[in-house]
DNA sequence: GTCTATATCTTGATAGAC
DNA sequence: GTCTATCAAGATATAGAC
């Protein structure tokens, strides 16, 4: 099943696949992977889809390494154990950058708007994957890391008045409640609901806590 | 192939040392349980207390019947399925029955409140096991009904202005996202921060949807 | 480097003795 | 009514042949 047939693939590399060494240069380099390097990239691959759409008792070993075309022994021997394929794994974007990058003004609705573009990409399902798998208490923490520091720390020291660290923690449980109502939950008519409308609605309760 | 030999590790029973005022509801406590009535309600509560706190996998059939002190065939033949107990056992109360009852001036501040102060009770619990065991799409079904018979359904009609079911709805949304951060990741600051304080600035973000 | 084979454990659920 | 005993399936992880 698997393939023999030596053939390389090219894939942009991340700072996933090294271990501890910092790169000097820090552009993408595209590179050729062959061998092993190449099957740990692919069971990367198959483990971030797996955990972001199923459940994550549901995301075995197994199925991992099935749909990177692999062995499920290459998945242990290759990230150690299946929690820490997934920290490795999920991990979030900075899609909110660019949404937070301009002024205070109108940031309310661009965050929502920008949350809401991301629909089918990598934000949503971390987020989902993350907060069904938040029995794991490692996972929990990391969730919570990444919460401030894409909210909470480039927010809170811009928010004017009383309480900014408060607000801005409270800006990102916004955003939260979102995303479990349409990620999580699946909530059909919240999914429905014309975007532009759902952002300047819901942007202007972001806004009500960063301008009050 | 089980364990033929005999290992002294089994399920202890308590029957010597029956922990008699396991729970103090003033609820209908009146009524002394015997035989299946009563082994089946220390399987109720036990799921309810583990479904709560533990990861929806992780609360298994054996671990409830061993923290009700029964059997783990009594569990499946009396509630069916694990699933079934789950649906049977974690369920709302109506707590912001009262919060909702009054008048929309202060109603978002008296929501958080009335959050706020459930903490350690069933609200918390119910949305945290429900948004973990979320992959089961029975429960996540569950979870979206409840949010919209406890908060869309109650509120949406009292709202003046445009798009009130929609405003309705992520009120409710802004609520999940603040027990998110409370209760399912733990956010120690979050849990520390005053709940008076807590209560207004969120509650006043409540309120911008509530009352445009 | 990769994969076959397996060890070991745990799960939900069932059958039948007591 | 309760529990012993067990099933069949699936999990993670490991050892060692190729």
């Amino acid at each position: 099943m698997t393939t023999a047939e030596p053939r390389s693939v090219k894939i942009v590399r991340h700072d996933a696949s090294v271990p501890k060494a910092m790169k000097q240069s820090d552009e993408a380099d595209v590179v050729e992977l062959k061998g092993a390097a190449k099957t740990r990239q692919a069971i990367s691959d198959a483990a971030r889809e797996l955990f972001a759409h199923e459940e994550y008792a549901n995301a075995s070993v197994r199925n991992i390494a099935s749909k990177a075309g692999a062995d499920p022994a290459l998945v242990i021997r290759y990230f150690g154990s299946k929690e820490q394929l997934f920290l490795e794994t999920v991990q979030f974007e900075g899609f909110f950058e660019l949404a937070m990058a301009g002024p205070l003004e109108g940031l309310g609705e661009r965050i929502v708007s920008a949350l809401l573009s991301d629909q089918r990409d990598a934000g949503f399902s971390a987020y989902r994957a993350m907060m069904r798998a938040s029995g794991s208490e490692v996972i929990r923490r990391r969730l919570l890391e990444a919460i401030h520091e894409m909210f909470v720390e480039p927010l809170a020291p811009r928010l004017k008045g009383p309480d900014a660290a408060l607000r801005a923690r409270l800006v990102a449980a916004q955003l939260a409640g979102l995303i479990d109502g349409i990620a999580i939950l699946e909530d059909a008519e919240l999914a429905a609901t014309d975007r532009k409308r759902l952002s300047e609605v819901y942007g202007a309760a972001l806004q009500g806590l960063i301008q009050p």
